[in-house]
RNA sequence: GCCCCCGUAGCUCAGGGGAUAGAGCGCCGCCCUCCGGAGGCGGAAGCGUAGGUUCGAAUCCUACCGGGGGUACCA
């Protein structure tokens, strides 16, 4: 009996009170009610505050409602007992047979289990890291890299449809800088005054001059522009290495300066122009993103002809919807906070709902220590320490659990140390090792030929107080990857890991799964095997939602 | 000035209105004839302040105090 199944008999047995006439719910019967795991022992093994929440409605005190409920329900099948405590929570305890028959649904649902479709049908695109082409991404970009990529697996497993989109913010002064700082670089004469400074621009340089040796014949702008566009070609190239390396891959790279060759500029503006929200000023054209909650409005066309940045979002924006997509998931760091009233604004400009169509998640800041001082610049590139140093300095395991177990909009400082401790002390070691012990029970298992039990499981087996702990905690992944999609914060999976984990490790410290010595292989054997067999596929599910491996070994 | 985020144990952080607020580090202890001790069990220690809403607030609201970030016809 699992958490939703419980929730479906609270409302029968609510229902029926209605129907026998001791209980009236002008409201009606809810569809369904909360049920949690008490964290307090001693408060069953579920508990609802239902009645407590449908007291007043009824008329009658939460304890006289739950005592009514208690009665009734406790005649349902799989509930063994259910007791009132404290203001009216309902503390129920479910049957050992109602709940091992969880281990054998795991099994059975395999990879698919904890996926659902409360998402189906919604396409969604999730942009992140956007990082412009003129440098190797860093120690920021790495956290979007590893949130947005979870967020885009949970819902994926919630049953939407998710493309994972990067921006190349490819247009623009910056890129013509970088272009003049390489061509500097190649040529040996000092890159210009605001130029890019990073060490990292002398290796693109010589691997520029290198692949294309006649760049250096050429003279003046022609040269600069050539130098831009190679320097440009090897950082993309870099950054999808290293985001592969990485394992975090995206379905589209999307070019800005793809939006101003196509007309979708143009016809972006023009979209917004028939909505009304543009208009004319000084020379400029502005649009008021002031009638939907911006501070100011916002210059799209500058007064001597250029195109804002702000132009290009707008136009990135529309085409977004116009690939159908009904939800554009954005994740920004922390520093351009002050865009998300103005993206809002301009989604509700275009005349979408702001509320529905666009959503703004902005991540906070985070730093690394090690040996007690920041982690900030790096050595070799002479720039903020870059993903690569972190890959090779923490491992694409530990670094992208580790950044996936926090919120995203919590600031946080980490320590290397602790990241790449082999210890349980590590929660990505903890988590990844219980997998790893699993299998290998599984393994010996096997080798003893002794099998999970399948047909002729009987489920009471497994009545034995951490069976029961770690039948619920198997019964709550469902639930977890639901709530981590619908609330964007894949952290909860991490979180939940951990704890199965720890249920893990105590049900077998106080139960011996395989026969010992000449023991002869029993019905129990079988039944604890096929527990520690579920164990292994919600732990190997879970980490695969955050882009971890899931060793047999270690 | 205005806007956003954050103040939870000595440190780094969890905690979607629920019962006695959790975890790791650090500190003090305990448990290996047995499937991986890379484990388990216990102890000391905390919600920035003041109000409010609620049967019930770390959680929601207001004010204040403290920390960070943002407030371009830059990209």
């Amino acid at each position: 009996m699992n958490p939703e199944q419980l929730s479906t008999a609270i409302v029968a047995a609510l229902t029926s009170l209605v129907d026998a006439g001791t209980l009236s719910l002008p409201d009606g019967v809810p569809s369904t009610v909360t049920v949690e795991r008490p964290r307090q022992k001693g408060h069953g093994d579920y508990a609802t505050n239902v009645a407590m929440q449908l007291g007043k409605k009824a008329g009658t005190s939460p304890r006289e409602l739950a005592t009514l409920l208690a009665a009734e329900l406790g005649r349902a099948e799989g509930v063994a007992e259910v007791e009132v405590a404290g203001p009216g929570f309902l503390n129920i305890s479910v049957e050992a047979g109602a709940q091992g028959a969880v281990a054998a649904q795991v099994v059975a649902a395999g990879a698919a289990y904890g996926s659902s479709q409360t998402l189906a049908g919604e396409r969604v695109d999730v942009e992140f890291i956007s990082a412009n082409p003129t440098g190797p991404l860093h120690l920021g970009h790495t956290r979007w890299a590893v949130v947005g990529d979870a967020i885009a697996r949970v819902l994926e497993a919630a049953g939407a449809s998710v493309t994972r989109e990067f921006y190349i913010n490819d247009r623009g002064n910056q890129m013509n800088l970088f272009g003049a700082s390489v061509e500097a670089a190649a040529l040996g004469v000092p890159v210009p005054e605001n130029g890019y400074h990073g060490g990292y621009i002398a290796d693109v340089a010589a691997q520029v001059v290198a692949e294309q040796p006649g760049l250096l014949e050429l003279e003046g702008a022609e040269r600069t522009a050539a130098f831009r566009e190679a320097g440009y070609a090897v950082q993309l190239r870099q950054q999808q290495e290293q985001l592969d390396r990485f394992q975090t891959h995206f379905d589209v790279w999307f070019s800005e300066r793809s939006l101003h060759d196509s007309d979708d500029v143009a016809s972006g503006l023009e979209k917004l122009r028939a909505q009304g929200h543009l208009f004319d000023d000084g020379g400029a054209l502005w649009m008021r993103t002031t009638d939907f909650d911006d501070d100011k409005d916002r210059v799209l066309i500058k007064s001597d002809g250029d195109l804002t940045y702000f132009a290009s979002d707008t136009a990135y924006y529309v085409n977004k919807r116009e690939r159908g997509f009904d939800r554009c998931i954005y994740l920004l760091g922390a520093d351009h906070h002050g865009y998300v009233n103005r993206l809002r604004a301009m989604a509700a400009c275009a005349g979408d709902d702001p509320d529905r169509n666009i959503e703004v998640l902005i991540g906070q800041m985070v730093k690394i220590m090690k040996d007690g001082e920041e982690l900030k610049l790096s050595k070799r590139a002479g720039t903020l320490v870059t993903l690569e140093e972190l890959v090779d300095l923490i491992g694409v395991d530990a670094l992208r659990y580790t950044l996936a177990r926090y919120p995203a909009d919590s600031p946080l400082t980490l320590d290397a140390a602790e990241m790449t401790k082999q210890s349980s002390d590590n929660p990505v070691f903890y988590v990844q090792y219980a997998h790893a012990r699993v299998s290998s029970i599984l393994r010996n298992g096997a080798d003893l030929g002794v099998h999970p039990a399948t047909d002729d499981f009987d489920p009471s087996l497994l009545g034995h107080e951490k069976e029961g702990e770690l039948l619920r905690a198997l019964a709550e992944l469902p639930r977890v990857v639901a709530s981590a999609a619908e609330l964007r914060e894949p952290h909860r999976v991490a979180r939940y890991l951990e704890d199965l984990a720890g249920s893990y490790h105590r049900f077998y410290d106080s139960c011996r799964v395989l026969p010992i010595g000449d023991e002869e292989p029993g019905d129990l054997h079988r039944a604890r095997l096929l527990l520690v067999a579920a164990t292994r596929t919600v732990l190997a599910n879970g980490l695969a939602l955050l882009g971890v491996s899931a060793p047999e070994r270690m």
